[in-house]
DNA sequence: GTGGTCTAGACCACC
DNA sequence: GTGGTCTAGACCACA
């Protein structure tokens, strides 16, 4: 797994296992990898895999049995959405819409911009 | 002036001189505010400044007169143009577009995401 | 370790490292110094040595793992190559060749000279 | 006029007035350029052109007749040419011949690299 | 006055 | 443990 360089490693591990549970791909009481599992497949630290659970359990999004793993918890999508939610309206938005004011640019820019960029 | 917390301080100094040439405030050959005089204005120590300054003169945004300070260059307005654009298209784009398909959200609904938001 | 006067500590040891790239003593994926070990062995200040490894990183020659540590960039030897051949080419040769055209000597007095002085 | 970036401008200045004495331009007994005429052909603070003359009078190149100006030395060619021998050698030869170490080149490789980068 | 470099020491997030 | 950032303060060469 590669990971980009401005945000920490263990959110960006979260952030893979919320876009799993945003696409449906893991459903409530999904048992998702242990943490020595995950650690081994992506390649890090199991330290930084344990943060990851940590902070997803403490959002309720997934929750703990001991000696058995970790399971996608009840309403695990709603919450999900709701902190991805409020992260990008509070925090990516309001930089998005300067930027694109600086730039000289509208939101009907957007889509033909990021197609050629990708 | 206030700093946020998610971005290194000289970082932030530099998108307020970057902000000033795009909007045309600082026009090529402006003398910008010495290191020191910086430092003092916004409650910075020097060092900090002058790595913002440094970065700047690495991107062809600013240049440097020996001993008499740092000047907006040559298409500093162009240099800067594309720095943005290149760090907004590839750095931000990409994710605005994977967050807006997560969240089940189109392009429409961004404006009125915003508004409402602040 | 002995620093010449006219560079700064920092570039000097970079040149260090990029001597020790060149002569193929550190290969891709070696683990460098970390900033501190570099900076008890040397006897410098951390700041210096961490100024050194950025500029190395902004050239291609070395990278990062967070948490881990430097490590010699792939490609690292073409990058050091071409970083040094073009600061040789371009700002010192046409010293060199100025300089022996006004005191009147050739190619071929260099290596006489060379020998003589050292 | 144009000046390079990491040496000293009056050293600079002061390698233009030497070139001129090599090269055969300005001989001895010549009037040299007042500070105030120099300062202001090359756009450079008077102090700085007073630092140069300073600096060449103190290496026996040109000499003051007061009220008078700036005059070139007896034996200035001798002077200039010991002058820069002796930093060619002891300073430069060093340095160009590791550095064709390292970059794996011969003094045969010089002249033909020379010519294809200028 | 200007920038440039270095030291010392602190604090932080992260692995 | 790792790097990254920032502060404080000093010294230097230079214009």
């Amino acid at each position: 797994m590669e990971f980009r360089e401005r945000q920490a490693i263990y959110l960006q591990i979260g952030d893979h296992i919320c876009e799993n549970i945003l696409r449906g791909t893991w459903k409530e009481g999904y048992r998702i990898p242990s943490i020595r599992e995950m650690s081994v497949s992506i390649e890090v630290n199991p330290n930084t895999v344990m943060r990851t659970y940590s902070y997803l359990q403490d959002k309720g999004i997934i929750f703990n049995k001991r000696g058995i793993g970790y399971f996608v918890a009840d309403r695990a999508y709603e919450n999900t959405l709701d902190l991805k939610k409020k992260n990008f309206i509070n925090r990516d938005l309001p930089y998005v819409f300067k930027t694109l004011d600086l730039l000289n640019l509208t939101l009907d820019d957007l889509e033909e911009l990021y197609r050629k960029g990708s």
